[in-house]
DNA sequence: GTCTATAATTGGATAGAC
DNA sequence: GTCTATCCAATTATAGAC
């Protein structure tokens, strides 16, 4: 059967190297550094586990985990296989970091609409910047897709809290919306689906979209009308009135 | 970098066992078997085959092709690795037999559609079928999704040729339409993404849909419900007229 | 056609020098 | 922190008996 064991918790918000958690960056011997030469390294130390994340991102969400080598990732990110293994204890340790740092940018632009906005502006502009990361971040969208598809292993725990509680809170929303009639009755959960499907097709689908239209979102005017129509799906349908 | 390896054409639609192509299941020997024993044998044969290819769909459609061992495929089929290996040359070719079988099943419901249809009725329908799709065949919904991610290495060639025809014939029908006053002026590109990124949403997704809305596309009455909203959404759009 | 080895390879992870 | 050299486990795939 496939893979059991757990992607546990290799958690915990740290950043520091892997396996050495407790150990502080710098010994306690006597500063012979600068406090500047010291500040330097640990930006040093800070990048290059961003390198690494940065290299890992955009395998992980192409080929997935499994698709996926450590010496690929420490190939494109310019360290070797051992050096990234001081990084990150393990691959699944990578795997989870990357993940993590995802899931910020993903709940971001839902945060953004409360009752008071006027909805049609609310959603339209909900739109717009969930295109704007289809475009700018495609392999955030595609990695979070990767990970629903698998049934979501790592991230089943944050669905059903995090999530879930903002989806509820903005589900209200749209609820007050169309009670007021201000919206045309339709239920929450399925609207902000078709909000989410809709808009991260273009990043997980590029390549069918590509050969499909012949265009990507990176072209300005093929954006713009992509903006355009979806909003006006959305908001006003397709039926004549 | 990410495996080069060219999945190559171990294609032609040929449905007998792998290596052995040329030679016929039974040999020049006079029949000593009746026909119907032959028949029954074949049949066999064909039954294991399609047991293996549903096995590897469901598995490769969650773990990917990486993600799945030719190993846990043979368990869930219930047959040895070894002898999977007869039917099956390699995971490759296992692989692509597995796609070739989905894109019939993907291309289907688009067929449908025609100029002299309404509209409405015409784009309704065709979401409530691929809402069933999403609903009885998850995972097919599910690896062409994870096909995609990957930049379609395999249906590239199919996308460019079958698919791209298939569309540029149905953007002309609802071209018509919106030239016939029919529909409301909309590019019919973003209308087929917006129609099939919303119904696979509930293959794809269907984690999150269910930890988000408490149910599954197989509770009737979420299904149903489903299906209205998706309809009205695309149709009418949520703004009050 | 089906099975039992077994070869061959990949790739994750560790040890230990520097 | 970084590197080289290994070790070791997991898998794919093949050989060859039945």
């Amino acid at each position: 059967m496939p893979k059991t064991k757990v992607l546990a918790a290799a958690s915990s918000t740290d950043k520091s190297p892997a396996r050495k958690r407790a150990k502080p960056v710098k010994s306690a011997k006597p500063a012979v550094r600068s406090a500047s030469a010291v500040s330097r390294r640990l930006r040093q130390i800070e990048d290059k586990r961003s390198a690494i994340l940065g290299a890992a991102l955009g395998l992980f969400s192409r080929f997935g985990l499994h698709g996926t080598s450590i010496d690929q990732v420490a190939a494109r990110a310019d360290v070797s296989k051992s050096n990234l293994l001081y990084y990150f204890a393990n691959k699944e340790e990578l795997y989870v970091n990357v993940l993590r740092d995802l899931l910020s940018v993903w709940l971001e632009p839902l945060r953004g609409f409360s009752a008071e906005q006027d909805p049609g502006e609310a959603i339209g502009d909900y739109i717009r910047r969930k295109l704007v990361i289809s475009r700018d971040r495609p392999d955030a969208s595609r990695l979070f897709c990767l990970e629903m598809i698998q049934g979501a292993p790592l991230l089943r725990d944050e669905l059903d809290r995090e999530l879930r509680t903002l989806v509820e809170r903005k589900s209200e929303v749209i609820r007050a919306w169309v009670e007021a009639g201000k919206l045309a009755p339709v239920d929450p959960h399925h609207l902000i689906f078709a909000l989410w499907a809709i808009t991260q097709h273009y990043a997980d689908f590029g390549v069918q979209v590509h050969a499909l239209s012949g265009h990507t979102l990176d072209d300005a005017a093929f954006f713009e009308q992509t903006v355009e129509n979806v909003q006006r799906i959305v908001l006003q349908g397709i039926t004549v009135r």
